[in-house]
DNA sequence: CAGCATCCTTGGGGATACTG
DNA sequence: CAGTATCCCCAAGGATGCTG
């Protein structure tokens, strides 16, 4: 996208729903649990079940299965299945989840360059800052 | 946002609960309505609660209230109070916020290049992709 | 206008048990 | 191993009404 300050896309400003153009990205990327499984796959390669699960403590299979399968559905992660006993099943990023690399790295250092202000701010509005009015 | 990419916060690497160095950042920024009203906020400038009310439609007020103050103690946001009749109160995107500008952008792209590869994705998951095993 | 208080609903996820 | 099936719970969010 070259110049995008000027105007921030038709539909952001007509349709009320979407009201931002990134909101879909976020739905797709950024829900519950998408960014511990995309980031382990991304940092770790192919892996099974068992190891993401083990991985990505504190979740359960039953929601890592939820997640994997609307990431498959979505085209970022590709799940194979080797019919062996015991059955074997090995999940990947794909070629398109794969772009989403730049993404991470930014986010990364934005976390990197930024998260201490957070906190800063946080406990000088905890300390002081409650709003008036 | 200078250096500082050798060290990605001690805790996501160390703490097996985060799993991920990005998590930190998407609770900040991108947990439900964040993505909408920063957006909002970074478009069109300083607005009032209405405006923000009337622009991100389907968000009640208690909501709103809820996660701009969530917005304003992660300093990601400026509140700012006019003691008036009626009151007057003005939101901004703070010198922080503001350096996710590029982020923004850059998800917006990943968007317009890559959205239709998940919408097709999805259309052939549902067509015939449903897993077997 | 910009909220806060209160009540109420919903569904995302947790826990547990069971199969191919 | 890699899931599915069930039951259950609680907290995020909606609806409504009221103030400075």
């Amino acid at each position: 996208m070259a110049g995008e300050t000027s105007r921030p896309a038709a539909d952001a400003t007509t349709d009320p729903e979407l009201a931002c153009p990134i909101s879909p990205v976020v739905d797709i990327v950024f829900s519950r649990w998408t960014s511990p499984i995309l980031w382990s796959l991304h940092a770790f390669g192919r892996q099974r079940f068992v190891e993401l699960e083990r991985r990505i403590e504190k979740i359960t299979p039953k929601v890592l299965t939820q997640r994997l399968r609307q990431l498959e559905r979505d085209g970022l992660v590709v799940r194979t299945y080797h019919p062996e006993v015991p059955p074997r099943v090995e999940y990947e990023i794909s070629e398109l989840g794969r772009t989403l690399s730049p993404l991470f790295a930014q986010i990364a250092e934005w976390a990197a360059a930024n998260l201490d202000h957070v906190e800063r701010a946080r406990r000088h509005y905890d300390e002081a800052g409650a709003p008036r009015g």
